[in-house]
DNA sequence: TGATTTATGGATCGATTAGTATATAATTAA
DNA sequence: TTAATTATATACTAATCGATCCATAAATCA
């Protein structure tokens, strides 16, 4: 059943997108409405305000659009038809591949788009500081789940490890924003996973 | 011998220690001249710009401020008086120190503070990226050193291994600003390190 | 048709942005 | 004492910020 009213000149989904694209690659403050109007379809203020409240509203709007496609490639945490080292290693080389295409900005917009902001702001920064916390959380049940399944000793500190790997995940978006390539990080994917093998020794 | 004129009220080198601290906490783009000003003593529009030249300088400045105190930390990189493996370790291990110290700002201002800005300010962005760059460059050469002094097979990837230990360092950053605390970190960096001796034995 | 609903274009809001102009205050040098 | 030098306070600029107001356009519903 056709929506009452003048219909929107602009698609709503894709405008979305662009402002996403544009957040992902300037960050949230550095992104004016200015900015995202034009990449939005060259629409206007009333229809901005209209559509999606306020610069806010709109970037937790792109932050769930973005955890629904680009953010992804972390999925695998939680695949249980994986190993819990196939889960961790397939999610760090889905995220350096997805960071690293040139079809969209480099690094993790999770990461990169608010780890820093005025401090009137920092109720912004805390909604993707959320979506990391989910983020590790998903890590660490693949890693208890390690633990629960025999293939990583009982004395394994999951804390600990969930660092080990967090840490590193989160510094692909870095490398990722400097030019470094895919292969380079893939392989040091490579080296980096033969820790899991360290663990699973260290009982 | 005295400098004619009339004195400064404030002290240049307190001033840029704040505007530091600031620019550290809250990025290039969000901190205001205002917010600037206020820290730096209350000073004028007129004296900021007179002592400083613009925010751009400015931040430049806190940028070599902080190479040469907090920045620090990757000293080691480059003390000859350490194995390789010691000098990486003790890097990392000192700049997790550094920074999930509560004494200021959380995390490392080069990584954080200027990753993201508007297209207009990407000259903002270079400057932190270089120093990323002279960083990584000496994390390089610490392993190349590694390979040539025998510690490590002359068959060692060292674009790759650098990587590896780049990606991970970069990544202490993002978890400092998480909140994740220094014991943790700390022991998530031995079980890393182990890493060094697997390079070793595969030869 | 006429009422209702929604989106539009365009003008504009007050606040804030980085940066400047000008006159004066405070110092040293001659 | 006077000139030169430097920093100060105050007022101000043009541009941009996120956001709003209002009249009108374009659709559906009755």
């Amino acid at each position: 059943m056709a929506r009452t009213g003048r219909p929107r000149i602009f698609d709503r989904d894709e405008a979305v997108l662009q402002a996403m694209l544009l957040f992902w690659e300037q960050g949230f403050e550095a992104t004016s409405l200015l900015q995202l109007r034009a990449v939005m379809g060259d629409i206007s203020a009333a229809s901005f305000y209209a559509a999606f409240e306020s610069k806010e509203a709109l970037y937790k709007e792109v932050v769930e659009r973005y955890m629904n496609t680009f953010g992804r490639v972390t999925k695998s945490f939680s695949d249980l038809a994986l190993s819990p080292k196939e889960a961790i290693e397939t999610t760090l080389r889905s995220t350096a591949k997805m960071q690293t295409d040139s079809a969209h900005p480099s690094g993790c917009l999770i990461v990169l788009s608010a780890t820093t902001c005025s401090s009137k702001n920092n109720h912004i920064r805390d909604i993707a500081a959320e979506k990391r916390k989910l983020t590790r959380n998903r890590l660490q049940d693949c890693i208890r789940r390690a633990v629960d399944i025999g293939e990583l000793p009982a004395s394994t500190d999951i804390d600990m490890l969930t660092t080990v790997f967090d840490t590193f995940m989160q510094g692909i978006s870095t490398q990722a924003r400097d030019g470094v390539p895919f292969e380079t990080i893939d392989q040091a994917i490579t080296k980096f996973m033969e820790i899991w093998n360290l663990v699973r020794q260290s009982a």
